[in-house]
DNA sequence: TGTTCAATGTCGCAA
DNA sequence: TTGCGACGTTGAACA
């Protein structure tokens, strides 16, 4: 990732035509090419971009451009269509890289999270005299949904799923790298737990030790209801 | 706006729950106190954000966090709704502030353009004797709309608008003060034409000798089906 | 891969 | 302020 703060002009075309007036403005160039062009304002918009795939080349100013004071003249093209950006540099007041590696992405804790709920207050579903340790146990590489232990006091991890995708399972296993490090934990069984599993995600899980169990969100909340109603 | 690369972790909760895993972002804190986090790549869209207004407190991590190497929390809070991020920050790479100003904002050329274009063919709408002179006339702060002369040799700088707010006669201003400097050009007059001209923007522009001309943009276009029907 | 639909939608305009 | 529609919508789930 590029960050450059720089008085700049733009114009686009594409879908719509439309330009920008000289401002000192941010320019985020990311690692596949796309380019924001951020404002100190308003809201998580760019004022202008180009979304990827899409290539930049940087070119030299005209004489008419020059006498205008632009210094570079930035054109992102867009790969698969004639959606064109083309940023006019002035003064470069900022310009810096940044290896950011890729990134895991958001998790949207919607119904995840009250299946999540809902297998800590019925651990039981994992199996008879297993105790629930904590919801979200804390790692290094993000909160394991849920930390056990099994009848025999022996550690339990837990990746819940809506979708129990191969993903999820490269996830668990993540964890449970992480935490069989730790030898007040280890050893960690792993447990992924989804109210559907995709029969690739269960050949790895298989693979890899890692217990599939597929949990029965009506049934769950239904339990979760009558044993509410005994309050 | 501040410029931070870090390793980090996020929450959110508001309209929905969500977190993000440990990995290495770009923050943006905004002057109006916004934050966006970026990863390097995807989209325009950021991995999660809070919008203005809001602000934002840094805490130091509880005993807990800083075992899993929290160094600060940045906790981001909507004034008006209870939506909140809350950002671990674990290994800060970068750290920059930059002065960046209001900015002008994205002025869509279609309507607009239209309009320019016409009046462009037909500049004795300004006037009998007009010629012009050039359209996107360049300064430092931007393109005025029209550049052209009056019967009598003058110059005259037109903005262009479909809605005639004052917001555009303050552009013209600023436009006919970087002009009038020019001793090629000034002296110059300024035409602040638009489809509809609000009468708080037409008071201003008398008072500051600007002239108003509405754009009857129906009659433009058949003047031009017109004179395209010639040849 | 294409299509449909929700979104922490955002944004701009009109009443 | 509030409501409505468009968006360079984006993003995810589904066929």
């Amino acid at each position: 990732m590029r960050l450059v703060v720089a008085r700049c002009a733009a114009r686009y075309t594409g879908r719509l035509a439309a330009h920008l007036p000289l401002a000192t403005r941010l320019l985020v160039v990311k690692a596949d090419g796309s380019v924001l062009l951020h404002s100190d304002g308003g809201s998580y918009k760019p004022l202008n971009w180009m979304s990827p795939p899409c290539t930049m080349a940087v070119v030299a100013p005209d004489a008419e451009a020059v006498e205008r004071g632009v210094t570079a003249v930035w054109c992102v093209q867009h790969t698969k269509s004639d959606d064109r950006l083309e940023i006019d540099l002035h003064e470069v007041l900022h310009d810096s890289q940044h290896e950011l590696g890729v990134d895991p992405g958001l998790v949207k804790d919607g119904v995840e999270a009250h299946l999540q709920a809902l297998l800590a207050e019925q651990i039981q579903l994992l199996g008879d005299g297993h105790t629930l340790v904590r919801r979200e146990y804390p790692t290094a590489i993000g909160p394991v949904d849920i930390l056990a232990r099994d009848a025999g006091g022996a550690s339990v991890a837990v990746e819940i799923k809506r979708r129990g995708d191969i993903d999820g399972v490269e996830q668990l296993t993540r964890y449970l790298e992480l935490l069989n490090r730790d030898p007040h934990l280890s050893p960690v069984r792993g447990v992924f737990a989804a109210q559907e599993i995709k029969p690739q995600a269960r050949v790895l899980a298989q693979d890899r030790g890692i217990t599939c169990l597929v949990l029965d969100y009506d049934a769950m909340r239904g339990v979760d209801d009558v044993a509410s109603r005994l309050f």
